[in-house]
RNA sequence: CGAGUCGGUCAGACGAUCGCUUCCUGGCAGCGUUUACGUGGUUCGGGGGGAGGAAAGUCCGGGCUCCAUAGGGCAGAGUGCCAGGUAACGCCUGGGGGGCGAGAGCCUACGGAAAGUGCAACAGAAAGGAUACCGCCUGGUUCGCCAGGUAAGGGUGAAAAGGUGCGGUAAGAGCGCACCGCGCGGCUGGCAACAGGCGUGGCGAUGGUAAACCCCACUCGGAGCAAGACCAAAUAGGAAUCCGUUAGCUGUGGCCCGCAGUGGAUUCGGGUAGGUCGCUACAGGCAGGUGGUGACACCUGUCGCAGAUGAAUGAUCGUCCACGACAGAACCCGGCUUAUCGACCGACUCACUAA
């Protein structure tokens, strides 16, 4: 319980696993953030940290080499996140023009929806509004 | 040194910190249990491995798996000079023919048009068992032209029915001769494709196109790892309607035969899309030897070289330089094709200078 400041690992319990997870997200979330070329969706879980999950669409990306760079910056990036007290479901959906971006462009990015994420998500209270 | 041809190798390097995945190993929860011990994990250490020459396009060929022991015929598809190599190929090697280049070399769907059918705009006199516009020659003539001979010359066209030369002739013509080309028949060399002589036919019949239909020869059963197997669970079981009962239906794409199985179709309602295996060790890499012109084969030694599954192989910083291209495994191999910043090595050709 009570997870770590320090705690930087990305191991499979920080990661959707299956279509059940990702639905459970698409369906009602509970925040998104939008930019012109990635969306973030939000949903809390009552686990003890943060999840990702990734959607990386081939007609968004076509070079499967800009699909894994993209992968792989996104989970850098969650993994070096301090985990807030309200942990959430995240779903990252890649939109076109993704794979034109540097490392240190995307990376930009992720910081500033993830703020956007983290300012939403705090609004919404996360105790009370568990079910609608 | 300059220009070029062919073959091969590499695919930024090093360090620090933080991560991912897999295997090995040690500790620590948990579980089984007679202390031993076994098992074991969203756990904590230590150590090892972790994308490519194209991983790509999915264009061929195999292995593997299932369908039915994959058997006969039709249809369909593919291949197409010869001989080898190979598990196999549309690949590779060697050879032959043709073409390009000064050369090293490179390119080449390269079987059949005297089985048949089709196609060829325009131009042109005539375009396939053709034809005579101008011209040339002979004869006649009312001097306008007419009859006949001819296919050398002009003109048209992508293509005009052997070519060049000499003889010949009224002018001409394979009409005759020489050489070349072509057809046919031996001979010699070669496994063969084919090459080289020799003889023969005067060549009024063999024009082109077969990545047009077609003919001939050879090859091919189908589907793909979401193949397929197993585990707890599930496919169960139920209701209604219609069709059928020596048939029909089902069985990987077509049809017929053969073979195997069996009532079938639709709708309603209900349930699954978890885990393990397949999954990486091999037509395997490297080194040496032997045989072969070579592709390659055989022998000996040695190495262990990704196995993910919402999908690992990365991020940041620092230093250096020739400032880093194309690009990411998904069952596995052999090829082909396409993309690609550059660097290096070997063999060879041409030109120039020097010796």
């Amino acid at each position: 319980m009570a997870s770590s400041i320090a705690d930087h690992n990305f191991g499979s319990a920080k990661r959707l696993l299956n279509a059940k997870d990702y639905s459970r997200v698409f369906d009602d979330p509970d925040a998104r953030a939008s930019h012109r070329n990635l969306l973030l969706l939000a949903k809390h879980n009552d686990r003890t940290g943060h999840r990702l999950g990734l959607v990386i669409a081939k007609k968004h990306v076509r070079l499967a080499v800009d699909r894994n760079r993209i992968k792989r910056l996104a989970r850098e990036f969650f993994r070096t996140q301090p985990s807030t007290e309200s942990p959430m479901d995240v779903v990252l959906l890649a939109r076109g023009g993704v794979g034109k971006l540097d490392n240190a462009e995307l990376s930009s990015i992720l910081q500033l929806q993830w703020q956007k994420l983290v300012r939403h998500t705090t609004k919404t209270e996360p105790g009370t509004s568990q079910d609608s």
